[in-house]
DNA sequence: TGAATGTATGTAAACGTTTACAGATTTGTC
DNA sequence: GACAAATCTGTAAACGTTTACATACATTCA
């Protein structure tokens, strides 16, 4: 069934059903109403592949991220998705798994198939090959958003957390508490993102004049055994910690994992200070304090980012977003900015 | 940069270099190095949407699901993007929400961008239109396979666990330490699964000449809410069962937050046996035991099924999937066989 | 009345591939 | 050396749309 089919029925022109279904140019209401008609009656879908080809820009965008076990990247998906499809669009997921091999056939895929523009999530473990990727999409006129990965000194549209201010926030957070031994523990992280949190925590520190130790900084994976081995080291120490900070998700339940099999009472034994929605946690009955990366802010920004892009081309931006601090329930919204950068 | 560039380049036609590209037909050793050099050199991706339109199907495949909060459905989705990049396809996406409309506007957009096939997991309130899109579908010769859905009395493609047998044997699982009153809650939802759990709960108690409660089955949703509620509804009883039975991964977690709320410690004051990948819990020390839908091994299957129809066609087939018992960490395997019932 | 404008519809070219077909050259066989 | 078969390459049609352009009729206005 195709729109040559469908004027056949109608007894008109394919230029005409074209203009039916575009709502574009003029035609007359008896027999928009007629041919209207004939396309719900055959179930006609009018081939996208075709429009595409003609349009020269297909009515896809690309969506490529690592994978990642907890809530992040998954709630980013659904929020884009949701964005694109107000738009008409559909969205193309790629999982590379952070393998650089995939990676690449996720960009060569999304470009074959004409993609509008791309949202890409920290994958690359070397940042060369993706900027490449970037700089080849930007030549394809082919609008690339970054989302949570700020390449220092590449200007592209990105939304991003301020990392370090988040950890600044969290260190004060505990400081105010009344804590003064304070624990950190830095996941490591694509594009230097786990040393920009470190840098957050030692500012604040510093600001406070409170004297660091090297022993309280833990440089982990982004995994739960780098939260409970960086809790193990710590209390081990003469003197140890009286609160911990952790930089993602997965080194917070790790810190979890080793107070509940130490006994430790959190707020009473031992401070934590965890990172991005746990809400699993909070679920099962535990009010921890949390740095929440507002996925679905940015999930929302990123792609307003985008289609702005494919209007305006040319300049670049980017979004610093706040993180939300959940204290114990209470909700504080932190700031949320914007910067604009020369393109 | 199209293949017409190239060609000019090369100083030979558009077909010997589409010979080239897609490996196929005689060309000279001396004229295909020639070629590739170019294609690379030049960064040139051949145009999926003319592929497309000239071989009148595209490389994309759809995956339609209604959004779920926790990681069953996130890793469904990512094992059929890494079986579907296997194959040379990239997946559209369509989060529905569990709104009929978006799941309209998915299949609609699925058909239009000419999918090979589609791959949906429970999305919709009323299966009504969900199987009038499915008969669409075929009627267009798109392959596809339903997932953790099974529409009784339908003849599709699917990938299903047992949902009776999983919770049969969960019940067993908590007879065979010695609980002889046993709450269950079994979460609504689509398509009779939930009713298909209870079921299985009843049957195991029938065969083991337990008599039954009306006060130990609790009709809950797929929440927290329902979990929490059905503890406090469960143990205000003045003859509270010994031992829960969750039926969803939320549900689980209520259960959880109730116990911690109350000191109720985990296999000594109260038994559990829970829902889906909860590692979660796990990451933070409770060795609880749950009732896994192995979401990768579904994943996995679903595509080899898909795949198959699209090569077949006709036949549909129906793969049963066991759960996976995992046990304080230790695992036993299930059954998992697959029923071929006539297409 | 007739020119200008607005409305309605059709014709045909274009988008970037694949592929059937044909023609040309090379290789193999007797 | 002749013929068949195998190898190599090019031409042109097709896929299902959109849209510039042409044409035709209707209305408005001086």
């Amino acid at each position: 069934m195709t729109i040559n089919d469908i004027a056949k029925i109608a007894g008109v022109s394919v230029a005409t059903v074209s203009r039916v279904m575009n709502k574009k140019g003029y035609v007359r209401e008896e027999t928009r109403k007629k041919v209207e008609a004939i396309i719900r009656d055959h179930g006609y879908h009018p081939n996208a592949v075709a429009r595409s080809l003609i349009s020269s820009h297909s009515s896809l965008i690309a969506v490529i991220m690592a994978e990642r076990p907890f809530s992040f990247s998954s709630k980013v998906l659904e929020t884009i998705e949701s964005c694109a499809g107000e738009q008409g669009d559909s969205v193309l997921f790629y999982g590379t798994g952070a393998e650089q091999e995939r990676e690449l056939r996720a960009f060569s895929q999304a470009f074959e198939h004409q993609v509008k523009g791309i949202l890409l999530l920290p994958v690359m473990e070397s940042g060369e090959a993706a900027v490449n990727m970037i700089r080849e999409a930007e030549a394809r006129d082919i609008p690339v958003v970054l989302l949570d990965w700020d390449l220092y000194g590449e200007d592209f549209d990105r939304v991003v957390v301020d990392n370090k201010q988040v950890l600044y926030d969290g260190t004060r957070l505990l400081l105010e508490e009344g804590h003064r031994k304070i624990g950190v523990i830095t996941c490591r992280e694509v594009a230097k993102e786990g040393s920009r949190r470190r840098d957050g925590y030692l500012q604040c520190m510093k600001d406070h004049q409170i004297p660091l130790k090297d022993s309280y900084i833990y440089d982990g994976d982004f995994d739960e055994e780098s939260g409970y081995d960086a809790c193990r080291t710590f209390f081990a120490l003469p003197d140890p910690p009286t609160a911990v900070l952790a930089c993602c998700s997965s080194a917070t339940l790790g810190c979890f994992h080793y107070f509940k099999e130490q006994n430790m009472e959190l707020g009473k034994d031992v401070g934590l200070v965890g990172f991005d929605d746990i809400s699993l946690v909070e679920s099962m009955g535990y009010p921890v304090t949390t740095l929440d990366r507002l996925s679905r802010e940015m999930g929302r920004n990123a792609c307003s980012l985008l289609y702005q892009s494919m209007r305006n081309g040319a300049d670049h931006k980017k979004i610093v977003l706040a993180t939300r601090t959940i204290r114990r329930g209470s909700e504080h919204m932190g700031r949320c900015f914007s910067l604009e950068t020369k393109g």
